[in-house]
DNA sequence: CGAAAGTAGCTTAGTGGTAAGCTAGTTTCC
DNA sequence: GGAAACTAGCTTACCACTAAGCTACTTTCG
């Protein structure tokens, strides 16, 4: 058992102590880092999914029209730019895309320079929900992460999970 | 744009540096910290199904016979303890069991108590396999994090990340 | 120029999950 | 003891994704 005070303690702790009654061999000091980043990554998932919700569109959803507007004016994109930035399928991609140009949030025209292709571009309607969807996920995230840490912690969590991640991402992962 | 040499920065730095460039009232320190975790568990997520289909299975199959494993001999639990430990439904949990009964890692026998209920039992391959697959997925991601960080960041990381889980999940998240 | 190779987006088949509803069996409580 | 409420696991319908393959179009190069 681990000999961290009861408050202090996490889902996490509870399994690597299981692994270790029966296990005792394992090296579980990755796990502690990588169970945790699992972890945290489905419960902030499960929070945006309702958070955006309320704007009628899903998470995937969210990250097309994100997508979109933080390309900047004129938030035109193509399908394939997309599909690449999301790391989604081309068929995937289509889906997603279907479902927001019918709800009115983006439109398909053909590329001017390459008839094989398509731009996307936000609509009106689909900017100003964006926009709204954005300021509302933001304070979802800021509300969560300030409910546990101060700013000098975060900062440096925010400085180690860099180095990880570049290190990870970086080397065929 | 952010300051930070070229070598330190990652994905999420440009992200981020994009919506400053657009949306620059918006607080993304954050996305900092979520945009990170979410795509360190999406890169090492697919890591892990590729480390765990050597064996054959998906790394869903996985987390219900190390569910079992490391709950100690006998290697037994319900359909039910499974679904609420890993957050699954129960049907998507019948279709998980009927797969590793068909592969003969786990076997379904009537709850002797509960004539409702069944009792879920690792058989002698079931728990060969995940004992090596156990320590096959440990090698990953051993391998992955001290590429990355030394043992000292590595324990600090882990116990930001504890911290910042231990709030998330506590508070209906 | 024209053939070969490459690329864009869509379609189809298959996968693994959820939500809702079912039957069988158990618990509660008068 | 028996009705009502609850619980276990399965089934069904649906959904979003991937992988593979298609057509249309573009680029490369002899």
């Amino acid at each position: 058992m681990s000999e961290r005070p009861e408050q202090h303690r996490d889902p996490v702790d509870a399994i690597i102590d299981q692994w270790a009654a029966v296990r005792p061999d394992l090296d579980t000091a990755a796990m502690e880092v990588f169970g945790r980043v699992h972890r945290l990554s489905r419960a902030m998932g499960d929070r945006m999914e309702r958070a955006y919700a309320r704007f009628g569109i899903s998470r995937g959803e969210f990250d097309v029209l994100a997508t979109l507007r933080r390309s900047g004016e004129p938030y035109t994109l193509s399908p394939r730019q997309l599909s690449a930035t999301l790391m989604l399928t081309t068929g995937g991609m289509t889906g997603r895309l279907d479902k927001l140009e019918r709800a009115g949030l983006l439109r398909r025209s053909p590329d001017p320079h390459d008839r094989r292709g398509l731009q996307v571009t936000l609509t009106d309607r689909g900017l100003e929900l964006i926009d709204e969807a954005v300021g509302a996920g933001g304070a979802v995230q800021t509300e969560a992460l300030s409910a546990a840490l101060d700013a000098e912690k975060a900062g440096h969590l925010a400085a180690l999970l860099r180095e990880l991640l570049a290190a990870t991402e970086g080397q065929g992962g």
